[in-house]
DNA sequence: GTACTATTTGATAACATTACCAATTAATCA
DNA sequence: TGATTAATTGGTAATGTTATCAAATAGTAC
């Protein structure tokens, strides 16, 4: 297998977990404290920076340091754009679901 | 965490695996049987089997069944958009360690 | 120096994913 | 019927991921 397509499933893979996908909501706008974003997606700080932790090595984060605070923010806007795609796939998927809820 | 983040790692989960990637590329022009996909990817039956079945259970692929043969293809375009957003995140990692080789 | 706050890291246990080989199903055809 | 081909499934061992709690680091202020 070429390693491109490793490269790239490992982006996927960065964006396969849904605290990491509220994470990249929550800096898309603009970047945000690890503080701000732990109450943001609601779980344990240790957990959150560990999934910052891999988003940032992933390259769809980055970081700054201001003081006591570090502050994250989305390196590559474009993920932004997956989310629509995401959705349709999402909610056919749910349509399917209510169609076979209707013949039971 | 609301259930829409989930359903929505979901896809990206589906989509990280390299071999799962090139089975992605394999049928997103045309409709493709098992044992095309397969020489094409150049793995296991068993195990590209396994990751058509997951691709399909994640509402990426169809499936159309023929005589013997299993046809699959790409249920929902848009997910090759997600590719140049990838690669560019690709080559921004890969220009950094281009850069860091350059300081030892 | 101590105290305080923000964030990360270590250790670990629970859980999920993957590849492999053998066995199985399903369709076709002689 | 049995043989052949295409594809999937069962079992399993190796590997990878995640959440949690405690401990550590790093910056600030007194």
């Amino acid at each position: 297998m070429e390693k491109i397509y490793s490269l790239r499933a490992e982006i996927f893979k960065a964006l396969s977990h849904p605290i990491r996908l509220k994470i990249v909501e929550c800096v898309s706008k603009e970047e945000k404290s690890v503080g701000e974003i732990v109450k943001y997606v609601e779980a344990e700080a240790s957990n959150v920076s560990r999934h910052l932790a891999l988003l940032r090595k992933a390259g769809i984060l980055s970081d700054r340091k201001e003081g006591l605070n570090i502050y994250y923010c989305l390196e590559i806007p474009c993920v932004m754009e997956f989310f629509s795609c995401v959705n349709k796939v999402v909610k056919t998927r749910l349509e399917l679901n209510r169609d076979m809820l209707k013949k039971i």
